[in-house]
DNA sequence: CAGCTGGAAATAGGC
DNA sequence: TTGCCTATTTCCAGC
């Protein structure tokens, strides 16, 4: 079981489309192996070389992976790619594009493979359909009526939350100034921080925390606010509902397909920028060519003294906007020409001018250096409103707080540790739209941080230091909440709030390298749910102890995770790369020993025994009734989606799924530069429209020159690092010696647990902080594939366990035993019923069928990605497509089933008694 | 008393 | 259009 899916796929995606109440749902992976014997991701028993297993429903052989294969998989864009050096999702990207460039000679193995999906905490903007449309950066933003504004307003609007980290409005401009500090009083904000200019002219506050129902109603005139209770805000033009969001055919007048908020065609300022020029300028939408561009205006404030560069010349990558003295079409970016004088002295950190952007991918290492949470932060954390006072850091599980540090780093200077809030959906991690760091600050707070607004995003910065190990404890960081109906008024934005309650905690680090080259390293936390209702209702999956298994199904099947309740129930389900379900069926839990962190699951048999391929499914937990879900859902094509895809509907149904949720959006577009500037390894059609997104969630570590001039001056300025993950290897998680494992699954009966996606990862990361010894970080990073024996090089610089801990995997029994249970089972024994199941037949949708459906607007980019993907697969291996099969799990409110698909006679259905 | 939490009412939007 | 349901936002109380 080494192979791994991209389960964020195509058809997931559309077929959430036809599921509103999936927003909700963590999906997960499970492979269904045939009954013919084939390969199966093998043990890998040796480290050095990953085998493939042939198994049969009774026997299993293993034999060493074919050098083909390795040869074949120099090709891949991830030639350089070393999967460890990526983290989280980015390592499931690499592990996707392996999967899908399996050689032919190697034949799959028919079976299932259980992984639980990056739509793990798949919820909100991460599980929209569209959400793919929103990976352009986010140079600007702007408000209704103050277009220029490159800002989130209410972010800066809104100085309600905590005083204890009170608005950022002046701390951002000035990270040393008293939180609490009246702009008039401190640094003037209409020259430190344009975006105040609107905000708080004739409004000066005297406390930003003091007023939570401050406006920028009251004060702007955005009208966004009003005191409480604040009405809801209303849009001129129309809100955007979630329906709407979700299916964009539904919103009036709107044909684009990239409703990105930065997309050319929404913001051709923007979508100009996206050159062959380079990555920076495709990133940022600042199209300047122009090295040595010279700032065509310098403002002097009181501490700060800031270079104006318009956008469409600048190199700069953050900075804030002059809103009065540029137009909308034209914004301005500030670039700090003096750093803000950092907390600690010496703090090695990078000038914003050349620091990359945050919408940019970055890699968690190099070879030299590895930035890695410690401890993950819970997957819960109540983001507080502006209205509210701060609802404290986030924290670990264990009760602490999350923990970062940086490996590999030898200097003396302590180095920047930068932290936002970025987006936690399958798409290209960026700031979140909707949400902001917090700055904490109290007795309780043992980390100094201050804090700024790069290109509308907060950000704040605590040093690591040698003399702490380069180790920086996270207490420091709470996450503010926006209001939805504000940012959504914002034009351009094109998400919605709704149900966008995922985060992650995004760390950077700007390593000063004497050669005069930087290296900035990125990792996200784990997805964490910052809504209220959830972290008691929506039931998490965090470990699964198989993956995959005969297609005959009846192995038992241990999920862990938090909030399963008597009526959780396992729903494992397939569809087709359309997005219509084809297969879903209900697992059998075994209520008796199943707990509320626990769930043990009997695998139904899938619908078709006889298949000769593995088959990958979704599965998700729900707790509570679901509603009827559509199987097939079908919708008239759309004339203007059909042409301006180029394609006919029938290509797309033929598409691999993969990287559906990666779509780069201007990112990647041929013409951004991204692909010259970071995976020259591969080449793609210029005609096309997008690439695949993997190739950026794949970045290689950003190597740069410092000093801004050559980052937007030519490609090569941002040049991918020699060390670029392996690409060669499928990659899994090896989550810990049986010792470090986690509950009765971490007994002898499964000594090694491995969790093959990202999101399961990251959940197990988790748990494990609670559980395992530290230091542990390459239980995390510890990725190898199936295919290919991890590579000397390619190991956390940090960690030398981590290439031991390769390859302990081992087969999935059977039948799991019934482990011994610390806690009692939700209820007695009782009869089980009978679930009515109607619907047997599983769906089948013949070529007339398919032509007959229209893949929504928001896909067909993703379908164009996968086109490509399909493409460079077959081109370079020519390895054919698969199915895949992935698993979710249902929020509280989850719909029924009333179509639901029978179970074969020898596999009756049952629920739980109510 | 400030900050933090948990809970829930009020509100808005979707169906 | 209405009612129900859900999600969001605001408010309150307790620690």
């Amino acid at each position: 079981m080494t192979t791994f899916y991209d389960e964020r796929d195509l058809e997931e995606d559309l077929s959430r489309a036809n599921c509103p109440d999936e927003d909700l749902q963590f999906e997960y992976l499970f492979e269904y192996e045939p009954p013919c014997s084939d390969f199966s991701g093998g043990d890998q028993d040796d480290p050095g070389l990953a085998t493939h297993k042939v198994l049969s429903p009774e026997s299993e052989q293993v034999f060493p992976l074919d050098e083909h294969y390795r040869i074949k998989s120099c090709n891949s864009p991830y030639s350089n790619l070393n999967p460890e050096v990526l983290s989280g999702y980015e390592n499931q990207e690499a592990r996707n594009y392996l999967d899908n460039t399996r050689p032919p000679g190697l034949a799959l193995s028919p079976r299932i493979e259980i992984t639980p999906s990056r739509e793990h905490y798949s919820h909100g903007r991460d599980s929209l359909p569209n959400q793919h449309l929103n990976l352009s950066p986010r140079p600007t933003l702007t408000v209704p009526g103050h277009e220029s504004l490159a800002y989130r307003e209410p972010q800066c609007l809104s100085p309600a939350s905590s005083n204890s980290s009170t608005s950022w409005h002046s701390e951002s401009y000035s990270p040393w100034a008293s939180p609490c500090v009246s702009p008039s009083s401190g640094p003037n904000p209409a020259d430190l921080c344009p975006r105040m200019q609107n905000i708080h002219t004739g409004s000066p506050r005297t406390s930003p925390g003091t007023s939570p129902h401050t406006s920028l109603g009251e004060d702007g005139g955005l009208g966004a606010r009003s005191p409480s209770p604040r009405p809801r805000s209303t849009s001129p033009q129309g809100k955007r509902t979630y329906e709407m969001y979700r299916n964009p055919g539904l919103i009036p007048g709107q044909r684009s397909r990239s409703p990105s908020p930065h997309s050319g065609q929404e913001n051709p300022n923007m979508g100009a920028h996206f050159t062959h020029a380079g990555l920076v300028e495709g990133v940022n939408g600042f199209g300047s060519s122009q090295p040595g561009m010279v700032p065509t205006k310098i403002v002097k404030t009181s501490n700060q003294l800031y270079a104006l560069i318009p956008e469409n010349h600048g190199d700069g990558n953050y900075c804030d906007q002059d809103i009065k003295t540029k137009p909308a079409a034209e914004p301005f970016y500030v670039i700090p020409s003096i750093w803000p004088k950092p907390l600690v002295p010496n703090l090695c950190s990078l000038p914003l001018a050349t620091a990359p952007p945050l919408e940019w991918p970055l890699p968690s290492r190099t070879d030299q250096y590895e930035l890695h949470i410690e401890v993950q932060p819970k997957p819960h954390h109540r983001a507080h409103y502006e209205t509210e006072g701060s609802r404290g850091a986030v924290k670990a599980p264990t009760g602490g707080h999350p923990v970062v540090q940086l490996h590999g780093y030898r200097g003396k200077d302590p180095v920047g540790l930068q932290i936002f809030i970025g987006t936690a959906d399958d798409r290209i991690l960026k700031p979140h739209a909707f949400y902001q760091v917090h700055r904490i600050t109290g007795k309780t707070v043992t980390t100094n941080s201050y804090e700024r607004i790069i290109n509308g995003t907060k950000v704040l910065e605590i040093p690591l230091e040698p003399k702490n190990n380069m180790k920086a404890i996270i207490d420091c960081a709470g996450i503010l909440k926006l209001r939805n109906a504000d940012i959504e008024l914002r034009k351009g934005e094109t998400d919605v709030g709704r149900k966008n309650t995922r985060v992650r905690l995004v760390f950077r680090v700007h390593i000063f390298q004497p050669g005069g080259q930087d290296v900035c390293l990125q990792v996200a936390s784990h997805p964490i749910e910052c809504s209220q209702r959830s972290a008691h209702e929506l039931p998490m999956v965090e470990k699964q102890d198989m993956d995959s298994c005969s297609v005959l199904g009846g192995q038992q099947m241990i999920l862990t995770g938090q909030n399963f309740s008597s009526d959780s129930k396992v729903i494992f389900l397939e569809k087709s790369h359309n997005g219509q379900q084809l297969w879903e069926m209900e697992a059998t839990v075994d209520k008796d020993k199943s707990q509320p962190s626990m769930l043990f699951v009997e695998v139904p048999s899938y619908h078709d025994t006889s298949i000769c391929q593995p088959v990958k499914v979704n599965f998700y937990v729900i707790n509570g009734k679901r509603k009827r879900t559509p199987a097939i859902k079908t919708e008239p094509l759309d004339d203007y989606e059909a042409q301006n895809m180029g394609f006919g509907i029938p290509q797309i149904l033929g598409l691999s799924p993969h990287s559906y949720y990666h779509n780069p959006r201007g990112i990647l577009h041929p013409d951004n530069g991204l692909m010259s500037g970071m995976a020259s390894c591969q080449r793609f059609s210029p005609n096309l429209p997008n690439q695949d997104a993997r190739f950026q969630q794949q970045s290689p570590a950003i190597v740069y020159s410092r000093g801004g001039k050559s980052l937007s001056s030519s490609p090569g300025t941002w040049h991918a690092s020699g060390v670029m993950p392996d690409p060669h290897r499928s990659v899994l998680v090896h989550t810990g010696s049986p010792a470090q494992s986690v509950g009765p699954i971490s007994s002898g009966q499964h000594p090694s647990i491995i969790q093959f996606s990202p999101t399961n990862h990251q959940l197990l990361r988790a748990g494990d902080a609670e559980t395992l010894p530290p230091p542990q970080p390459d239980n995390q990073q510890i990725l190898f594939c199936d295919d290919y024996p991890p590579q000397a090089g390619s190991h956390s610089p940090g960690h030398p366990q981590a290439q031991a801990a390769v390859t302990h995997q081992q087969p999935c029994p059977t039948v799991i035993q019934q482990q011994q249970q610390q806690q009692q089972p939700f209820g007695q024994k009782e009869p089980q019923k009978v679930r009515v199941s109607p619907g047997t037949q599983p769906m089948e949708v013949t070529e007339d069928e398919q032509r007959r459906v229209t893949v929504k607007e928001e896909n067909l980019d993703q379908a164009y990605l996968d086109d490509v993907n399909e493409i460079i697969r077959k081109d370079l291996t020519g390895v054919q497509a698969r199915v895949h099969i992935n698993r979710k799990i249902i929020g509280a409110d989850g719909d029924s089933f009333e179509q639901f698909p029978p179970a074969p006679r020898h596999q009756q259905m049952y629920s739980w008694e109510a």
